[in-house]
DNA sequence: TATGTAAGTAAGTAGTTACTAACATATCGG
DNA sequence: CCGATATGTTAGTAACTACTTACTTACATA
C-alpha cells in the first residue's frame, strides 16, 4: 500500500470519527504510519485531504439493491430493499452522521452526499414503476413511493443507531419488516 | 440579560453551527460580548459550557403537537401531526444535525437526543391507541405506527434540509403530505 | 554511473487554543 | 455609603496546529 493510500485510509477512520476540525494532519500520519511532511507532498493541505477523502469514502459505496427490481413479489421486494438500505445506513452511519454535519459549514459535500441515497431513488422508482405497471398500485407518481421508503428507512435507521444505547441487528430489520407491512403500503399485507 | 445567559446564548448559535472543536470559548465570549476569562468563570471548561447549553438548547423544545391527540379525523390529525414536527426538524435541524455528529464520540448525548422525538412517541401512541379504539384503524401495538410515522418525517426532513440547495417550506410540506396520504396508511384515502 | 522519485528526519514558524493570575473597576443590595 | 459580588483588562503559559524548509536515504531506471 503506497503512503497516499494509507494517509487516504487513515484520514477516513478519522475525519468519520473527529470530524474535520477535530482531525489532525499529525493525527492522520501518525495512524497512518508516515511522516506528516510526506502528507502535505501528497495533499495541497488538510482541506485538499479532507476531500479527496470524502470522495473515496463515497466512491466505495456499493448498493447491490437491484437484483429484485423484477421481482414478481411487490412485499419481499420491497422487504428485501428496505433491509438492504437499513444495513447499509447501519454501516455508514458515522460517515452520513459527519457528512451530515460538515455540510452545514460545506454546501458542496451535500453533492457527494447525494451520491449515495439518491441513486436508490433512482432505483426503487423503477422498482415501483414496474409494480404500477402491473396493477399491483394505483398509478401515482412513482418518486412519491420511493421518496417515502428511503425517508422511512433512512429515519428509522439513523435514529436507532443515534438514540438506542445498543442495536440488535436482526431484531432491529424485523421490526422495519413489521412497519413497511403495518404502516407502509398495508393494503400490501394479506 | 446576565453574562451567563450571554453567552449561553452565543455558545448555542456557535456550537450548533460549528460544532465542539470547531468552537473556541474566545468566539463565544466575543459573540456573547464579555470577556473570555468571564466565561470561565461561569463554567468550569469548555466541556462544561458544552454539556449546559445542549442541555438548555433541548429544554427550550416545546412540541405543540398535542392538540389533535382526539381528533376524530385520522386523516387530518396525522398530517398535522406531521407537518408541525416536520417544522420542528426543519428549524432543529442544525442542532440534530449537530447532535448526531457529536453523538459519535460522547455519547451520553443520546439521552439528550431523545427528549425531543421520544416525547412526540408517546403522544403518538396515545393517538394511533385513540383511533384504534374506534376501529378505525386494525388493532396492532400502536408503537409501530408512531415509530414509523417519526421515522418517516425525520428521515424526510434531514433528508431535505441535508440534499436540496433550498427548500420551499410549503411545498415541501404540501409533498409530504401527498406521501402521507399515499404511502402510509393509504387506506385512509378516499 | 548518473539521475529521478518517493520517502524520511529534524527543526522551525507563526498563529491558535484552553485556561490562569493579578489587579482594577463597576454595580447593586442593605 | 459600604462591602460584596460581578465583570473587565492585561498579560501570560504551555501545548497544539497547519504547514514549511533544508537536507538525507533508498531504490529504480536511463
Amino acid at each position: 500500500m503506497s503512503a497516499k493510500e494509507k494517509l487516504l485510509y487513515a484520514a477516513s477512520r478519522l475525519f468519520e470519527e473527529k470530524g474535520y476540525s477535530g482531525t489532525t494532519t499529525a493525527a492522520v500520519a501518525a495512524m497512518a504510519g508516515v511522516a506528516e511532511v510526506t502528507l502535505f507532498r501528497h495533499f495541497k493541505n488538510k482541506e485538499t485531504l479532507f476531500r479527496e477523502t470524502v470522495k473515496q469514502i463515497q466512491g466505495s459505496v456499493i448498493l447491490e439493491i437491484s437484483d429484485r427490481e423484477g421481482d414478481p413479489d411487490l412485499r419481499d421486494g420491497l422487504c428485501h430493499f428496505a433491509k438492504t438500505l437499513c444495513r447499509y445506513f447501519m454501516e455508514q452511519n458515522r460517515t452520513i452522521r459527519m457528512m451530515l454535519f460538515e455540510s452545514i459549514r460545506n454546501p458542496e459535500l451535500k453533492d457527494l452526499l447525494k451520491e449515495g441515497p439518491m441513486r436508490s431513488v433512482t432505483r426503487l422508482e423503477f422498482f415501483f414503476s414496474y409494480h404500477i405497471s402491473q396493477g399491483r398500485l394505483p398509478s401515482v407518481d412513482p418518486r412519491i413511493y420511493a421518496d417515502s421508503l428511503i425517508s422511512l428507512v433512512f429515519g428509522y435507521t439513523i435514529g436507532l443507531v443515534s438514540l438506542k444505547e445498543k442495536q440488535d441487528i436482526n431484531s432491529e430489520l424485523e421490526y422495519l419488516e413489521d412497519i413497511i407491512t403495518t404502516a407502509f403500503l398495508p393494503e400490501l399485507k394479506h
